[in-house]
DNA sequence: GCCACCATGTAACTGGTTACATGATTCG
DNA sequence: CGAATCATGTAACCAGTTACATGGTGGC
C-alpha cells in the first residue's frame, strides 16, 4: 500500500501531467492539515516511478520534467481511496511545555500564551474570511475549511478558559 | 539548543534518574498532544549523554541503564523551557481522504466517517471521565485535559455537520 | 541590463516507526 | 512449572526538514 503523501501526488496527477515543484504548491495549497515539502515531493516521484506508478515525461522548461501518472498508478489511488484512514496526528509543543511550566514565572508564561492566542485568533479571522469569499465552494472543498473553523474556535474557548493568573488578554 | 523530546527526557529525570523504558512510559502517559516512541528515547539519550547533558548509571535489574540529569543538563531544560513554543502541527489522514471523496461511493464514504466519529465520541467520554474522576489535579496538569475535551467537542461538531447524504448516524 | 523573485531540482541531516531480540516476573 | 506479559534494549528503515545550487522571467 502506498502512503498518503505518494496518494495525494497521485491523486494530483489525475488533471495531468505536472512537475514535482507544481504538485508542492498544489499539495500546500490544501493545507493545513496536510503538509508535504518540496524535498519529499521529489523523492516520493521517484519511488513513484521505480514502481511503475508515475512516468517521467521528456523536460520542459526550466528543466521542469513532469510526470504523468500510469494505468498501474490509477489503480493504487483508487486502492488507496477505499482505505480507513488513520486516526490524526496532533502535536502541540505548547502543551509540552505547560506540563512543565511551573517552573517559569507567570508573566513570562503568559507572554507565551497571548502570542499563541493572537495567532488562532488571526487564523480563524482568516478562515471566516475565506468561508465567506468562498461559499460556492464544492462541499467536499469546504469540509476542511469548516474543520479548521471548528478547530480554530475551541482553542479559542480554551484560552479563554484558563486560570485567570496565565490568561492571556482578550478584548 | 535541544529538541522538545530531550527537553521533555530532561525534565522528567528532574525527579530523579530513570532507564530509558521507564521515561517513555512516563511521556506515553502525557499523551495525546504529544508522542515519542521507546526507540527516540533511547536515541535522545545517547546523544544527551554524549553532550554531557545526562550521565549513565551504572546497570541495574534487567539490564536497566538509568540516567541522571547533569548541572549542564538542568541549565539546558530552563533554557529550553524560555524558548518560545512553535505552532502546533495536525496531520488529518481523514481530511486528506475526503479531498479526494468524490471518486468513492457515498455509502462508503459514510461508513468511514461513523468509524472515526464514532471514535471521536469515545475519546470525549473517556476525557470527560478523567476529567470527573482528577478534578483535584493540579491546574497545570488539568489544562491538557481540557484542550482534549474542547478539541473532540470541535470534532463532533464538525461530524454532526457535514452534509446529510455523507453524516454519520448520531444518535 | 540588472535585481528581485520564481521555478526547478539535489543532498544531507534529523526525527519517527517498525521489527527484532531477550531475560525477569507473575499468575494460574 | 509453563504461558503470558513486562522490562529492557538495538538496528534498520522510512518520512520530514534544512541547506544548497542554479537557470529563467519580469519589471524598472
Amino acid at each position: 500500500m502506498i502512503n498518503s503523501t505518494s496518494a495525494a501526488l497521485l491523486g494530483f496527477l489525475r488533471d495531468g501531467p505536472q512537475p514535482g515543484y507544481q504538485l508542492h504548491k498544489i499539495a500546500a495549497d490544501i493545507a493545513p492539515f496536510w503538509t508535504v515539502t518540496r524535498s519529499q515531493v521529489y523523492r516520493e516521484l521517484a519511488t513513484l516511478a521505480d514502481r511503475g506508478l508515475v512516468k517521467r515525461e521528456p523536460t520542459g522548461k526550466r528543466d521542469a520534467a513532469p510526470f504523468s501518472i500510469t494505468a498501474k498508478g490509477r489503480a493504487a489511488f483508487r486502492a488507496w481511496l477505499a482505505t480507513e484512514p488513520e486516526a490524526e496526528n496532533l502535536r502541540i509543543p505548547l502543551l509540552l511545555k505547560l506540563t512543565f511550566a511551573e517552573d517559569l514565572p507567570a508573566e513570562q508564561l503568559q507572554a507565551m500564551l497571548q502570542v499563541h492566542y493572537d495567532r488562532h485568533r488571526a487564523l480563524l479571522a482568516e478562515y471566516d474570511g475565506l468561508a465567506a469569499e468562498l461559499s460556492e465552494l464544492p462541499v467536499l472543498q469546504r469540509v476542511t475549511l469548516q474543520y479548521g473553523i471548528h478547530y480554530e474556535r475551541a482553542v479559542i474557548a480554551w484560552f479563554e478558559e484558563l486560570p485567570a493568573d496565565i490568561a492571556p488578554a482578550h478584548s
